[in-house]
DNA sequence: CCGAATACCTGTCTGC
DNA sequence: TGCAGACAGGTATTCG
């Protein structure tokens, strides 16, 4: 499911038991998910101390320092579409570098990669040894994994096209206007496409368009006023997809609080939706009478209220 | 250049 | 119960 809300989510359930600590060792259990995972992956990793966790469009970030050459690099992550994480106390013995133990029993089917963390000054982490293993579980392997140079890496070919953040200042109607500009292509399309708005999924899409009372039909073009100005519409529609991805990470949040230090796995939470897999569910918008229908959009459902998203 | 289709994988659900 | 087929939240690549 892993789109901005749920990845940052993520980013903020691992953040507390990762930074600032150091990797005692790291595992690739296979030499690939989506694409070959990096070159030397443990042995790169181990000892390095992974400095901040951070998070551009649905990627995680994270900062872990110099290599042995004194490089800046950040290990790349994504949770592709069935990706998730696990928190597991660590029971195993003291560190050996390069050594890695981990009780049979703990380890999953799909189980891709576990980094185990050292423990924290506050004791946050309760392991044998004071930390955690994460552990990447991901059945379907569309998620990925980089080593990258620090440096630079707004250029790589990854993230070079990326959008704006929608929670940032970039994200305005001004910009939104532009990146639609012109564009034929049905308005779902085009806020799915990440250049035009970093983060968006099949799910927040539609929601956004339903609350926006925009089809997912239209022209994407309709929105930009002929001046290149952006219309009332796309002013409604930025602070839209703000409000729906606001409020998926606060519900997300609160599954963290309820939830994760008892299930462990992060990268899912319950939500509930207004019109996602709400086929023939009656249209929540005020006054409105129509039913929620499902049509496909280049290959990909969508969902929506005929009768008030024009 | 743009937009649509395809490919990458496995698990789950539906209908016969 | 078994099984074929559809479908799943992402995105790079290919095709027209």
């Amino acid at each position: 499911m892993p789109e901005l809300p749920e990845v940052e989510t993520v980013r903020r359930g691992l953040a507390p038991l990762m930074e600032g600590r150091r990797i005692l060792a790291a595992v690739a259990r296979r030499p690939d998910l989506r694409w070959p995972l990096p070159e030397r992956f443990a042995e790169r990793l181990t000892g390095r101390t992974l400095r901040r966790l951070d998070r551009r469009a649905k990627y995680l970030m994270a900062d872990v320092g110099p290599d042995a050459n004194g490089v800046d690099e950040v290990l790349v992550m994504h949770l592709g579409m069935s990706g998730s994480f696990r928190i597991e106390p660590d029971t195993g013995p003291p560190e050996t570098p390069g050594d890695f133990h981990m009780p049979r029993s703990r380890l999953a089917a799909h189980d891709h990669v576990v980094l185990r963390m050292e423990g924290g000054a506050d004791g946050s982490a309760t392991g044998r040894t004071g930390g955690v293993e994460i552990v990447y579980n991901d059945p379907r392997r569309f998620g990925a994994m980089f080593l990258l140079p620090r440096e630079g890496l707004a250029a790589h070919p990854l993230f070079r096209d990326i959008g704006p953040e929608p929670l940032g200042p970039d994200f305005t109607p001004e910009a939104l206007a532009r990146a639609l500009a012109g564009r034929r292509t049905p308005l779902k399309a085009a806020l799915l496409d990440q250049k035009v708005v970093a983060g968006l999924g099949n799910i927040y899409v539609c929601e956004a368009l339903h609350r926006a009372g925009l089809s997912p039909e239209r022209a994407a073009s309709t929105l930009t006023a002929p001046t290149g100005h952006p219309t009332a519409l796309i002013v409604q529609l930025v602070e839209t997809i703000r409000t729906v991805l606001e409020e998926a990470i606060e519900a997300g949040g609160s599954t963290l609080r309820d939830h994760a230090q008892v299930d462990g796995t992060l990268g899912y939470f319950q939500h509930t939706f207004r019109v996602y897999d709400r086929e023939g569910g009656a249209c929540t918008s005020p006054g409105c009478r129509g039913t929620i229908a499902r049509l496909v959009q280049s290959g990909r459902s969508t969902f929506y209220c005929a009768a008030c998203q024009r």
